[in-house]
DNA sequence: GCTTATCAGATTGTATACATGTATACAATA
DNA sequence: TATTGTATACATGTATACAATCTGATAAGC
């Protein structure tokens, strides 16, 4: 068997690959709609590939469960109901936990550093492409310490499939203050090694983004 | 966009479902080894169609962590080491005591029935591979009271990547006797309604599979 | 008027064929 | 002898071509 940092290694980068990024790219800055169908032909020309590869990326996504396969129907950004959000959050509240718990004592000064900057490039974002993408970093970043590949990889999928519907809708001025308090909170709980008060502030932080995901989400 | 149900409600099954299905069912039985290579070929001969939906199954295996894919050279079964082992037993802790702890206020009579029916076959198995499945459905009957589909599909995902190298090297005869009494005892809890009950019981289950999966794992 | 059949058009699913990358064995060299 | 280079065989990646299926609109029936 080959070694497993193969995969991680390859520099170049396959066609589906490519493919899974863009689609996974544009899900996420929401240019793609929930519930939007994507063509494999539309795909492959705009690639210049066949659609065998597009299928190949379609399949990685299902995988994500940032896109649903229908057979002989096609493919569509996943569209989860009000249902599936608070499951979803759920899970992410749970797991999110479960690994700053973890990371809190492994935290390097490195790390925290990494953490101070992104939360400072959040503080002076004003366009919502940037701001999801650095929220995005910021939570990864307080998460790895704990040093758990497949932990990290199970909460960047949850994160991936609800975030989209919190940028989705909400503009930076409405939820951007109380967001970055709340993540100054939990940053200089982890900076005293304070795991339990940093969880404790994560969950009240995902409890408060739920809300606001739940309020836009009944009626859209 | 297609309803939700089509997904399940389609009766006829396709190519690529039918050939992951085989080969997610032949690594659970521990008959596909870890680190073994499928080859595209071959499988696609033994099925009597093109390499094509095979590709598509093996991408879906990908995503379901049994399979994994190096560009250019080939699937291998996925073979984590004793970290990954590790890790994935935390999650499943943690994962399976929180769906249990949400399942046991809403179980039904027909539900506990079927817990206590699937328990009744395990006394009397002796064969590996019926134990293997049966254990399986036992645990995913114990939690399906939760009613969360997305939790539930974790959970599965995570049972299936590990619990096969519990069943590979350990007899029914060393494990049978421990596992089935925790799992009386745990199906006594839900009876009883007491949820703090049936997670420590449940929790003390998975630490001592862990801890077998552990002592096997070493030296292989 | 409403429901059910029917038939193009479009889209996906799959087979075949070819291109590209990888591994093994063997020869050449230090 | 060990190491590097090369040739060959083999497996995978992708494009093209064709078959199967779905969608939507129109027409027939009640």
């Amino acid at each position: 068997m080959p070694e497993r940092v193969a995969a991680s290694q390859s520099k170049y980068r396959t066609a589906p690959e490519v493919v899974a990024e863009y689609i996974r790219d544009a899900i996420y800055r929401n240019e793609l709609r929930p519930g939007q169908q994507l063509q494999q032909e539309e795909l492959a020309v705009k690639f210049g590939i066949s659609r065998i590869p597009v299928r190949d990326a379609l399949r990685q996504l299902q995988g994500e469960g940032l896109v649903e396969l229908y057979p002989n129907r096609g493919a569509f950004v996943s569209n989860p109901g009000v249902e599936e959000l608070r499951e979803v959050f759920g899970l992410r509240i749970l797991l999110e936990a479960y690994a700053l718990r973890m990371a809190v004592p492994n935290f390097t000064k490195a790390e925290l550093e990494l953490c101070a900057s992104l939360l400072a490039q959040l503080e002076s974002i004003a366009n919502r492409a940037d701001w999801s993408r650095t929220d995005q970093e910021f939570h990864a970043a307080l998460y790895a310490p704990c040093r758990q590949p497949r932990t990290l990889g199970l909460i960047d999928n949850l994160r991936g499939s609800v975030n989209r519907f919190y940028y989705l809708y909400l503009s930076p001025e409405s939820y951007g203050p109380d967001c970055l308090r709340e993540h100054r909170q939990i940053l200089k709980a982890c900076q005293k090694k304070d795991a339990d008060g940093a969880v404790a502030l994560l969950e009240r932080h995902l409890r408060n983004a739920l809300k606001e995901v739940e309020s836009i989400s009944v009626q859209p």
